[in-house]
DNA sequence: CGGCATCCGGCCTGATACTG
DNA sequence: CAGTATCAGGCCGGATGCCG
């Protein structure tokens, strides 16, 4: 990692990908499977906007995270896949994953733990 | 915010945790070593602005991942730890610096390949 | 030394409407 | 189907000044 006096760790570069309110469950979508289509993403993520969808893809596309192939048909068809670059990312989302799970959970403990006190 | 039905990945709560402009460096420098105080964390981090490393610092330790100790004496001493809970968040920074400085260096290859390309 | 309060600008996000 | 355009709001981050 860097050194002190470069100061910022690298982290920084994932992050940026990787933050976005949206970007970690859109990478894990794609991450489940081969491909996934526009409206299919947008099915899989319910709360996002179009607007959102749209950028955020755009922005992992530029960053050579996602790849996108366009069928120049009727109806369009527009289909999006992790590229082998992209693959990459996934273990440190499974860290988060597991991490956030554990969070989780630990915060569901403490809660428990509260409601005990209380009610005993 | 979580889950849609089982579907979002646990991840958001770590991103939530380790996302801000300085949490990751703050965290870093605290793994570090046993324990920084507040104006050794600005020293360490000269960009940061106190507002930001106050309400960081707050977040974390809100969270859990931070401890803050306060002594009571002139004049005031407060340092900053990371908790057991904590570290268990270091591997993930681990990875995403790793990542990080992977995509670092990715991009120079680009820049350079581009630089070759047109002085060739 | 280690904060907190206030004000402010910008980016991120979102709702809605329109296009090819 | 897969976007683009526009407008609006809210939160994040930054600068400055005050306090124990």
């Amino acid at each position: 990692m860097d050194d002190n006096k470069g100061k910022c760790p690298g982290a920084y570069s994932t992050i940026e990908i990787v933050t976005g309110k949206w970007k970690p469950m859109i990478l894990y979508q794609l991450a489940q499977s081969e491909s996934v289509r526009f409206n299919e993403l947008k099915r899989l993520i319910p709360d996002i906007t179009q607007k959102m969808l749209t950028s955020h893809l755009k922005e992992l596309e530029f960053h050579d995270i996602i790849d996108r192939k366009v069928y120049a048909q009727v109806p369009p068809k527009v289909e999006y896949s992790l590229t082998e670059y992209g693959r990459g990312i996934v273990p440190i989302l499974s860290a988060l994953q597991n991490w956030g799970k554990n969070h989780l959970s630990r915060l569901e403990q403490m809660y428990d733990h509260e409601k005990t006190e209380i009610n005993g």
